[in-house]
RNA sequence: GGCUAGGUGGCAGAGUGGUUAUGCAGCGGCCUGCAAAGCCGUGGACGCCGGUUCGAUUCCGACCCUAGCCUCCA
């Protein structure tokens, strides 16, 4: 069975196959780096390290996720800040990737920041001016849109239409409406570099081309990013980049992720309904955050709210309650067999909800199981489907006995479960009972196994 | 207005031309001092209207509704 991806461009489900047998190549467009990510912004992190996890089972994968270091709104940020641009990029760099890192994010292979390719961009733009693609113009230079007859093929959009319909006031020095910046003037105060047009920065969209290029190659598998990306970002990078390499193709796969509303609204910072990952891992674990963003299938639009995450929390108490106990050899993990139902699911188009199902029939096996060899056998294949996944990365009992602050003490919480039993022994139930409720008020439920009792936090 | 996705049981969310999604919640039972957890069993669904078909939630068409994009945006 070969792996099923959805391709934007084609508009279906492919087999995919990559451009070098037993090698993958994969970009993902990164971070601008002008604040910390919010939510939203933690999905495609999150379901293309996820996709990277799945790929690197079968293939070489080479995964680069670009950091956009060179953007107008840092420029803002910087102003109104006061803080030089350095310090702002530098600072957001390393919250970006601790902040993905707490949802189980891995790092990519390469992560590659623009203003380290400026001579690459630079480069570009000058064979597209040679090939006849772009003009220079008033200090900018320009994409002309109507050079490439493919434009408007991957966001399904009529060249001529988005002409004539324009709604956005068309700058002088633009032939047509849709022609988009490649390289801009800038002034003084603003970062720049020289180059044949005048000390300038480059247009959002050349950066991805020009890095795409230099780390992975002419034809990439497979470029990634949310759906809002799709126009105008990626139709821009791809008609850059086939234009500036003779028509090869840019990317083979095209993979978009359906877009994240926050209590059914639009996140936006107007509406100041912006949820920070940095603010999030400081209440919930950042695996609670991983697998309710895995809960729906990439493509689908998802809604956040305190339900998702607490479904997500109950769905992780589950998995974690059935390996509570159970102690799996280092022999057992080597050998430890993630289930076919569960890479089915994940090498179809990334179905993590389905393989979710496979992850939950594994943990009612193991719940009935009572061999302890089998028992082991099937908590070792939980531990190597987490390990897929980017879930299950804490001790069970750690993961229940998880402390907040303001919770009562794990000490305490012991003390009295001890006073407790010592009531049950002496057939004093209305004392056990008294102290059952008082733990369950500090947010602690205990169970009574044949082993003695054991607490959690609910 | 144009383009692209969707509308599934109380909630979340997969999938399928006829056969259990899964998790949470519900109900019955086992277990327990009583619980909890777990196990066993169980009810409940496919926006609306037509069409194709022996049979459609699944295919086709119309309609209604929702979201995203068309402007910086994951």
């Amino acid at each position: 069975m070969t792996i099923q991806l959805h391709d934007t461009l084609q508009g279906k489900k492919v087999p995919f196959e990559p451009l070098k047998e037993g090698e993958v190549t994969m970009y993902l467009c990164g971070p601008t780096v002008y604040n910390f990510a919010h939510i939203g912004n933690a999905r495609p992190a999150v379901v293309f390290d996820l996709l990277a996890r799945v790929l690197r089972r079968r293939y070489k994968l080479t995964f680069a996720r670009n950091i956009t270091d060179v953007d107008d709104k840092i420029n803002a940020a910087s102003v109104e800040t006061g803080k030089p641009i350095d310090e702002i990029t530098a600072r957001f760099i390393k919250a970006y990737n601790e902040d993905m890192g707490a949802l189980g994010v891995r790092m990519p292979d390469i992560e590659p920041r623009a203003t380290q390719h400026i001579a690459e961009m630079i480069a570009m733009i000058e064979t597209l001016i040679e090939n006849g693609n772009a003009y220079e113009a008033d200090g900018h230079v320009l994409f002309d849109v109507t050079t490439h007859d493919a434009y408007g093929e991957l966001s399904k959009r009529d060249l001529r239409e988005m002409i004539a319909g324009a709604r956005v006031e068309v700058a002088p020095y633009k032939q047509n409406a849709q022609d988009f910046v490649l390289w801009k003037p800038s002034t003084p105060e603003l970062p720049g570099w020289d180059s044949p047009w005048g000390r300038g920065r480059p247009g959002w969209h050349i950066e991805c081309s020009a890095m795409a290029e230099k780390h992975l190659g002419e034809t990439i598998d497979i470029h990634a990013g949310g759906q809002d990306l799709v126009f105008p970002h990626h139709e821009n990078e791809m008609a850059q980049s086939r234009c500036a390499h003779g028509g090869a193709p840019f990317a083979r796969y095209w993979m978009h992720n359906g877009f994240l509303s926050l209590d059914d609204t639009k996140m936006s910072k107007s509406l100041g309904n912006v949820l920070l990952v940095h603010d999030l891992i400081e209440t919930v674990p950042g695996e609670v955050i991983r697998l309710a963003l895995l809960s729906a299938h990439y493509r689908q639009p998802l809604n956040w709210s305190a339900e998702t995450m607490e479904s997500a929390r109950r769905m992780l108490d589950r998995l974690y309650g059935a390996l509570r106990g159970i102690k799996v050899s280092s022999a057992a993990r080597e050998n430890a067999e993630v289930p076919d139902a569960l890479i089915n699911a994940l090498e179809d188009d990334l179905n993590s909800p389905k393989a979710m199902a496979a992850f939950f029939e594994l943990a009612r096996d193991l719940n009935k199981a009572d061999d302890p060899a089998e028992q082991e056998r099937l908590a070792a294949a939980m531990y190597a489907s987490g390990e897929l996944m980017g879930l299950l990365g804490n001790d069970p009992e750690a993961w229940f006995s998880g402390h907040v602050e303001g919770d009562m003490a794990a000490d305490e919480i012991e003390a009295l479960i001890e006073q407790r039993n010592a009531a049950r022994a002496a057939k004093d139930f209305a004392a056990a009972d008294e102290i059952r409720d008082k733990l369950a008020d500090a947010g602690v439920t205990i169970e009574d196994g044949p082993d003695g009792t054991t607490w959690r936090r609910s």
